[in-house]
DNA sequence: TCGGCCGATTTACGATAATGAACGGCGCAT
DNA sequence: ATGCGCCGTTCATTATCGTAAATCGGCCGA
């Protein structure tokens, strides 16, 4: 039978140049990470032992279709890879993520230069390490807060996404009734829209990085 | 966009007496999630204003497939899925990913145990600190970058934001022709829609939160 | 040495995902 | 009205995914 060339798969017919201009990365990630999909999967089933058969029955995917996976490169729906994922306990996106396309920046804030912020609470010292509001829907701001400083006696609700990490010292969160420590390197993503407190219950400044998104 | 009466977390421990839980959640999960595909794909492309062909001509999958799998409950491969996640601006865990874990708002990532993201460049490791895509917009790494690890030869652009903040060594990004060097407590916030690449000129491993922003 | 056994691989075939090309329906401008 | 363009849908065809069953190969014990 004929093996499936790995990538190759361009079609002859070449899209119109005009177009929207297909970023020709997409179709190159695309190719890398199915490429990169039957090894992944061998890998882990090795790793744990397990034999083409006894992974087929955990599955409940033919091990046929497994090694056909593995080292011909075929392709599977989505339902196979993630009975094989379940099975091999990753989820889906280990196989498929493709969070990698993180990559280029520019607004730049030199660090003694950043914009003081005002803010109501006291304790918290904000310099601002993003762009104009107009321009974009992130904010972030290199934030020390004092010892014992707190947002204040009512928790804040309000739409949107906040993403703390925590460089140097610690910060406690309250989230919808769940109380979070973050300690150095630490970090919590949540939506705003919860209610939420946050303070630092130490002795010692905390120093973090501060994000927020808002809302479209 | 729905909002699940969830909160699992920090709940009272609540143990699974299996009462009307049916046999292995798995199969049924996998189930459902298929299920939910073909509407989470037509959601998001009317959500976007786009027709069928416009979507076709952009993923590269055939206005045909689309149509069956929002109508018909078509099952794609991962390929076709990862084109059209990939054209409607969404990671494949959007999708398909069970939210069994990411169900929760809050999302709390320690120090150490940061999911380890993978990347396409060699001399990038990131460790996730946000929550899933399919959650939030936001998404954000602490990033350790290796002595003269670099981006690659080809700038890349698309739609959306970026932000990084550096907390130790220097970074090197050339944006839209321009080049910012950055130190510890710089920071550069940047559509992404304009070119662009980094590299770690010196001899030390740079570190550096790095936050990217989906576009709607 | 010879069978059994187990693992990976291959083969043959049915099921179906994906495509390209029609087909009707609707709004809009001429 | 008529025609044009865009939309969703359906149809026939192709490509290939997935399965069951057969084949090959190594290992071990009687």
């Amino acid at each position: 039978m004929k093996e499936r060339s790995t990538g190759a798969r361009a079609r002859a017919a070449d899209p119109p140049p005009d177009s929207a201009a297909p970023p020709s990365t997409a179709e190159n990630e695309l190719g890398r990470i199915i490429g990169s999909l039957g090894p992944k999967i061998r890998e882990l089933r090795q790793q744990k032992g397990l034999s083409l058969q006894q992974l087929a029955e955990r599955s409940d995917v033919s091990a046929a279709a497994i090694h056909k996976l593995e080292r011909s490169g075929m392709v599977p729906t989505i339902a196979t890879l993630m009975k094989l994922a379940n099975a091999l306990n990753r989820p889906v996106s280990y196989f498929v993520d493709e969070e990698s396309v993180i990559d280029r920046p520019v607004v730049y804030t030199a660090a003694e230069q950043g914009r003081h912020v005002y803010t109501s609470k006291s304790g918290l010292e904000l310099r601002s390490i993003s762009g104009a509001y107009g321009r974009f829907f992130m904010a972030g701001a290199a934030a020390i807060v004092s010892p014992r400083a707190d947002s204040g006696r009512k928790a804040m609700e309000h739409p949107g996404e906040e993403l703390v990490y925590v460089v140097r010292g610690s910060l406690q969160f309250e989230v919808d009734g769940a109380t979070h420590r973050l300690e150095a390197g630490d970090a919590l993503h949540f939506r705003t829209d919860r209610p939420h407190r946050w303070c630092n219950p130490t002795a010692e400044p905390a120093e973090a990085v501060w994000m927020a998104l808002r809302p479209m």
